[in-house]
DNA sequence: CTTTTACTTTAGACGCATCTAATCCGTGGT
DNA sequence: ACCACGGATTAGATGCGTCTAAAGTAAAAG
């Protein structure tokens, strides 16, 4: 019985928390949904009084277990529809998710796994993002360090990019580096300009800060010989 | 800039003039959406200040042009989910109407686009209904009969069937009556009660009046030998 | 330790969609 | 021609989500 409103505020808070850890302020949720904070106060009086966040009054707020649980479900429909549209309706990446936006409230359980099934049970979504399991339990993304972190001469591959901004990824998609690509920091310019080779074809690319932040990389395989059956 | 009850409005004021013809009044309307009828004379007054209908107080409402332009609109939304639902998401024909309805309001001109191109720009969705071209020039169901208002002996093929009542829907798949299948009319008792002989296998089913009147057939296709190129 | 500043919250209002209770047509029966 | 009754509308209230303006608080700066 939770408004599409609520949800849209407990997968905000989700998000941030991720991104900065809790608690979260009024004002980065503010930021984030388009809202101002007044309205951000009183809404999340509303989500405290149903136990889906704690709050200390002035500090911040914070997911319960029953809210993340709700931002997992919601997530879950987010990630699912990225990967339906792009798969089977022959989407972009960069158009997914405003659609998915749209619609993550609206279908049934049905749907989801109908959608799930239809797919695989896939475990990410095309920019790379965890989709979580049916149970909503938390996806674990440790392992995973932000671009701009890197240093020159790091060779990493892409994990995740930010499913937000459309110009974003179109330029992203343009320039090769989406998840699974395989880059080479090499050089770091002032204000966070970070240029990687990328790929395979040697091509150079220069990443603002803004955009370096936003995507997520992982130290490329190691040929482990544990896992790997030899040839 | 419509919000989505008011195209649910709309769509029921379309459904109703479908129905039993314009005007169509308050608590008409009010029955169909489970609404108070104050609360669809509210609303009606808004439709009106929006030119979407025409209406004389104490009377009754009619759609406008503009109007009936919305309302098609979002019945060929619902229509093309319902068709892509049984056909790539394996559901079946009592399940999609619910989904369908809180789904149409929701999808971008885009996805409109992709899931009729996907289904091959279809003309009807699986309970016989036509689905309004992407132009919204209204569908034409002229030549059309409720199974209610034919005669013993009666030969006809089901054109459509309605979609609001999964369990109707469920009987109708049991009983082999669906869009396409030729059946005769056997008996007609009291209260009503038509009793019909159904496709090939001669069974005979008996379905009540509040059933027969809600089943739109149409005469059997004559072997017509004008536009069949001879075998 | 005090003051300033940045951020948060309270106060109060608005529009939407809805309801119940009360009033108001219009028409069919006498 | 009247009146009663069914259906429609007005009146007024509620909850939600939002806003602006005003007041409050905490932490950094002096």
């Amino acid at each position: 019985m939770l408004s599409d409103v609520m949800e849209d505020y407990l997968k905000a808070i989700y998000t941030l928390q991720m991104e900065q850890g809790p608690p979260v302020s009024t004002s980065d949720i503010a930021e984030y949904l388009g809202k101002t904070p007044p309205t951000v106060t009183s809404m999340v009086g509303k989500l405290e009084d149903r136990g889906l966040v704690d709050r200390e009054k002035y500090k911040g707020v914070e997911l319960t277990t029953e809210g993340e649980t709700v931002a997992l479900e919601v997530l879950r429909h987010h990630r699912l529809l990225e990967a339906y549209l792009t798969e089977h309706l022959d989407y972009s990446w960069s158009e997914v998710h405003d659609e998915a936006d749209a619609l993550e409230h609206h279908i049934s359980e049905e749907f989801e796994k109908r959608v799930a099934a239809a797919l695989g049970e896939p475990e990410v979504d095309p920019h790379g993002d965890p989709i979580p399991s049916a149970d909503l339990t938390p996806p674990d993304s440790s392992g995973l360090s932000a671009l701009s972190e890197c240093e020159v001469g790091d060779r990493l591959v892409v994990a995740r990019v930010s499913d937000r901004d459309p110009a974003e990824l179109e330029y992203l998609s343009e320039a090769g580096v989406t998840p699974g690509t395989t880059i080479e920091v090499t050089d770091i310019a002032p204000f966070g300009m970070v240029t990687v080779r990328v790929g395979d074809d040697g091509r150079e690319q220069s990443l603002p800060e803004s955009v370096a932040r936003t995507i997520r990389v992982r130290p490329p395989d190691e040929p482990s010989s544990e896992e790997v059956s030899p040839a």
